[in-house]
DNA sequence: GTCGTACTCAACCGGTTGGTTGAGCACGGA
DNA sequence: TCCGTGCTCAACCAACCGGTTGAGTACGAC
């Protein structure tokens, strides 16, 4: 299972719906009813996927009324950019030190789709 | 169905098992067999994590004699660093936004959700 | 050829996920 | 006090996921 915070985030956001949602919070806070408008499933359905977003740490819940507005934390997105940019880097900083190999190698590299051209 | 790109590379990086993965990857390729070595799996489930991993273009493969080495590409990364640092600037700067809007508003209805919107 | 190595494909299994429907709770307003 | 609105809980279902085992393929070595 999913247990760590981690892959709980990474779960939540592989799902487009959800991603969708993520988006439409960082204009505003939404209830679910105003979350749910745009897609054609069942307010449930909606329901539960706040759910998985608040169990991930990407948003939380508060009430007003009887609605249950649902705003956007940031803080979690800080922990995704440092797993990412970690290995971004380490595997860039890899990429750079094979071109040294290449550049010391007589021969030239004529295949674009491999690489990309990283300058 | 996670079809679109995002989708399963968010997906791929949900399992810690993928992630320890990846961060293995940055330091050096590594065939099927290497990256089963630490964990407790059949090679037939690494197999299909590297699969997981390829579909989402996290690695490409290659054939050297019987070795099937895998590659890291970091090209990936790009793509989800892109994705994630617009939403959380945005998501950041919604919060900043939040303490203008609180110094300058009196009262205000902006949200008429009960009366005119239920279809 | 035959063997060993390095994988991959296929079928299966239990648990999780995304969706449904139906019932029920919490709250404010008439 | 009852009603409507907003939302959640519970049960169910089909599909998918991570794991297994067993068989099969690709390639180099002998």
């Amino acid at each position: 299972m999913a247990a760590d915070a981690l892959s709980r985030v990474f779960a939540a956001l592989a799902d487009p719906t959800r991603r969708d949602m993520v988006a439409r919070l960082t204009l505003a806070d939404a209830t679910v009813n105003e979350l749910a408008a745009p897609y054609d499933i069942s307010l449930q359905a909606v329901s539960k996927h706040v759910r998985v977003l608040a169990d991930a740490g990407l948003v939380t819940r508060s009430r007003s009324a009887q609605r249950r507005p649902v705003h956007l934390e940031a803080e979690v997105f800080d922990l995704m950019t440092a797993w990412l940019e970690r290995y971004r880097r380490a595997a860039e900083e890899r990429y750079r030190r094979l071109d040294d190999v290449l550049a010391s190698l007589p021969d030239d590299d004529p295949t674009p789709s491999a690489g990309g051209n990283r300058p």
